[in-house]
DNA sequence: CATACGTCCTGCCAGC
DNA sequence: TGCTGGCAGGACGTAT
């Protein structure tokens, strides 16, 4: 994958001595990246009211830029909060607005007079009343999408996404029974946002190596103690990387431009070719369904056929 | 119905 | 050295 090639982490040093800087691809925002970005918002961004939008490229909305505006302006703004992989910032009438990353979206807070560099793609632009500053989407592929929906709507969207997976109600015994249905790959099954919400490949690539299951295992084939584990390392690696701020490796940034420390904790992802730091055996890259899965070969050993 | 695959978009880098 | 073709991926639409 792009980055993976040449220049990599597996050099370990620089001829300098130098710690060589982590990987670079791209980033991926998902769930703890989310998280971070909409708990950075929360304070600025609670009670403050919306004077004007610029869409400056409509293909990042799902209507027409008329009706997105005529949703947001003079909305006062209430709690920033997350909906799997997605920041959603509550309006005072009960509408909200929901922000997809994509693969390597932005959502900036700028106040006025910040000094630091412009954002390089912004798409829309949220200006706050009182010179409150502004809200910034800033997309260099736009692949991410912005939608206005109303109570309703937004109901109706939120119930066609799987469960969180940090919510007490996500059980092992709710994570058997999906697996059970699907033929899928657990990797593509755990990508899935209408079977479990908020996890992408990063986090995928890294539950499946805690949890010691090769990625391409049917879900269906995944054993019951396996599935126990899995439930486990799910967690446990969405919680350590929402503390860590998420991972960046290239465009992600926290609403305040600042970087994810979760990328040195990386195990699989992105570690083609070095050696497992459980075995030592070199980690293995294979691609399906389109995209690239790492595994260590001996700590996730191959599902029977 | 469930699963598989093509599409979007642009920066980066390998290779000429 | 400078140019360029290929690659990467989340979500959605279409095909099997």
């Amino acid at each position: 994958m792009e980055g993976l090639r040449g220049r990599g982490r597996g050099s370990g040093l620089s001829p300098a001595g130098d710690p060589v800087a982590a990987t670079v691809t791209h980033a991926m925002p998902e769930l703890p990246e989310a998280e971070t970005i909409a708990r950075g918002l929360r304070n600025p961004l609670t009670r403050r009211r919306i004077a004007r939008v610029r869409v400056l490229r409509p293909d990042l909305l799902l209507e027409a830029p008329s009706a997105f505006e005529a949703r947001l302006v003079g909305r006062r703004l209430g709690d920033v909060g997350r909906r799997g992989k997605n920041v959603v910032l509550e309006l005072d009438d009960g509408s909200r607005l929901v922000v997809n990353l994509g693969m390597s979206g932005r959502l900036l807070y700028r106040s006025r007079g910040d000094a630091s560099p412009a954002p390089t793609h912004p798409g829309v632009l949220l200006d706050l009343d009182e010179g409150a500053g502004t809200v910034v989407y800033d997309d260099v592929r736009r692949f991410g999408r912005l939608r206005a929906l109303d109570a309703d709507a937004y109901r109706e969207w939120s119930r066609s996404l799987g469960p969180e997976p940090l919510s007490p109600t996500f059980t092992a015994r709710e994570l058997a029974s999906g697996l059970a249905r699907s033929s899928s790959p657990v990797r593509a099954w755990l990508l899935d946002q209408r079977r479990v919400a908020g996890i992408g490949n990063i986090y995928a690539n890294e539950a499946l190596f805690a949890a010691r299951i090769d990625p391409r295992t049917r879900a269906s084939a995944v054993p019951t103690p396996r599935v126990r584990s899995l439930h486990r390392a799910i967690r446990s690696v969405l919680r350590a990387a929402v503390a860590a701020r998420g991972t960046t490796l290239r465009d992600y940034r926290t609403s305040e431009g600042v970087e994810g420390s979760y990328a040195p904790r990386l195990r699989v992802y992105g570690r083609e070719g070095e050696a497992c730091d459980r075995c030592r055996a070199l980690v293995v890259r294979t691609v399906f369904g389109g995209r690239s899965a790492f595994h260590c070969p001996r700590c996730q050993p191959e599902p029977l056929p």
